[in-house]
DNA sequence: TCTAAAGTCGACTAAATCAGTCAACTTTTA
DNA sequence: TAAAAGTTGACTGATTTAGTCGACTTTAGA
């Protein structure tokens, strides 16, 4: 149930970028700020550009800078074009199902679909401006519950 | 955020134990019902062996069946055993936490945790024997739902 | 118009993990 | 004592991950 490094390092180059918003920033500095090598960050914005998160400029004075509102990044989405479905396994997948010989019947199926479900209700509410301004709020404590109506 | 194929594989076998109790499964029988072939079986029930969820029996007549009562085996453990920690993130682990060097102030940390506890709330309280009992319900239409309190 | 700062692109690699195979061995029962 | 079954360890092949490296293009400003 991982996330790779990857995805979470996506997340903080949009985090700082976030945090710098109108402002571009170079990938050297992002890398300062992320504790990312440039070489590798490199490789994760490009990505994460051409997947419309963020935007570029190049030459002397260029760099990086979100291409959205952080209200208008959903977290949900940005994991999901980085790491692949929200979803354990393929059979519970709503973005990209993948059938299983076992299905119908299988009772191990409603379980990852619960699991893939819970994983997306946080995630999809939650956006890069939920992050900047630290509103997710913890399980601990029982401040949150799931529970069937 | 994915599922091994061990970890899918040990839990389709402990389904079959499940629906078998009382009676030894040879390799190959649990081989047919599952569809994991006999070679691989082999590898996962020894584990599941060691950590306590099966036992066996050598010889003529001998095979594999549950070490405990399907309501005593909590799948969120088997899925800890076999995969590791339920958190997505090392530094979001209740059982194997790993410092990182963003933290303190690390505006993700909140959200694997939060991404965590969910995953753990649902496969923690799920036995085998809701397995059996197909008594897993899904999220979908909105049955449950995750609230702050 | 030249130069340095920046992003872009593609090829490559090293390590880790995963999924699975195989052969030899031990235990047990009939 | 033979056959059925689990046990063990070594091995392999494919895939993914996490990078690295070098050459290239674009741009601003002197």
């Amino acid at each position: 149930m991982k996330i790779s490094s990857k995805g979470e390092n996506a997340l903080r180059a949009l985090i700082v970028l976030g945090q710098h918003q109108g402002n571009v920033m170079t990938i050297e500095e992002i890398s300062k700020r992320t504790l990312v090598t440039d070489n590798y960050l490199e490789k994760i914005l490009l990505q994460l550009k051409k997947l419309d998160f963020v935007t570029s400029k190049r030459g002397i004075g260029g760099g990086y800078l979100l291409r959205k509102k952080p209200s208008e990044i959903n977290i949900g989405e940005v994991v999901r074009q980085l790491e692949g479905p929200l979803s354990p396994m393929g059979c519970a997948s709503v973005t990209k199902y993948e059938p299983c010989e076992l299905e119908p019947g299988c009772q191990l199926k409603p379980l990852w679909s619960l699991v893939r479900d819970t994983i997306a209700l946080v995630l999809e509410h939650t956006t890069l401006e939920d992050l900047l301004e630290n509103r997710v709020s913890s399980l601990k404590g029982e401040d949150f519950v799931v529970f069937k109506k």
